[in-house]
DNA sequence: GCCAACGTTGGC
DNA sequence: GCCAACGTTGGC
C-alpha cells in the first residue's frame, strides 16, 4: 500500500464536501498535469492512503484522510464542451486525462498547517516542502505518514 | 493582489 | 530542438 497527499482548494471542494457526498465518496476529477496524471494511472492502488489538504486558503494544512475507491479510469470531465475541465485534445477513444475515485475516512483531530510542517527537520525531504513544487497530487513515504500521523 | 516557479504552446 | 510568451499554482 501507498500513500499519498491531494491537494483541493477547499473553496471548490473541501474535506467537508467529501464527508457529505453519497456513499462520502468522489471521483478526483480536473488534473490536468501529466506527472500526477501518470501516479495516478500507475501507482495509485485500491485502499492507498490519502492526506487530504486544503490549498490557496487561509490556512493551508492537511485537514483528513481518504482512501482510494476506484483505480484510474478516464477522466469523463475532459470530453464535455460545457465543462471548465474540457479538453478538446481528449476523446473517449483516445483519453489524455484520468481520475480516481476517493472515499472519505476522516477528518484530523485539526489541521496539520504547511507552517507547522516545514518546522519538522524529519519532514524537509516532503515534496510538498520542496522549492517551488507545485503538483496536486503527490507521494508521502511511510516514515512520513507515520511522523505525520504522530502530529495530530 | 503580488509574484516566483513552474508547465505548456507554438513560431522558427 | 530551442526558447519566448503565456497561463497556472499557490503561498504570502
Amino acid at each position: 500500500m501507498q500513500y499519498w497527499l491531494m491537494k483541493s482548494e477547499p473553496d471548490a471542494f473541501a474535506i467537508d464536501d467529501l464527508e457529505k457526498m453519497p456513499q462520502q465518496t468522489e471521483h478526483w476529477d480536473g488534473v490536468r498535469n501529466y506527472q500526477a496524471r501518470n501516479m495516478m494511472r500507475d501507482q495509485m492502488k485500491l485502499g492507498d492512503q490519502i492526506f487530504f489538504y486544503h490549498s490557496n486558503c487561509d490556512e493551508p494544512g492537511i485537514v483528513g484522510i481518504a482512501t482510494i475507491c476506484r483505480e484510474a479510469y478516464p477522466d469523463f470531465t475532459a470530453f464535455d464542451p460545457e465543462h471548465k475541465y474540457f479538453d478538446p485534445k481528449s476523446n473517449p477513444d483516445k483519453p489524455s486525462w484520468m481520475m480516481v475515485d476517493v472515499r472519505f475516512v476522516r477528518k484530523l483531530s485539526r489541521t496539520i498547517t504547511l507552517k507547522e510542517l516545514k518546522n519538522h527537520p524529519a519532514l524537509c525531504q516532503l515534496t510538498l516542502l520542496r522549492k517551488g513544487n507545485r503538483l496536486s497530487i503527490m507521494p508521502i513515504s511511510q516514515d512520513e505518514w507515520d511522523y505525520i500521523m504522530g502530529l495530530e
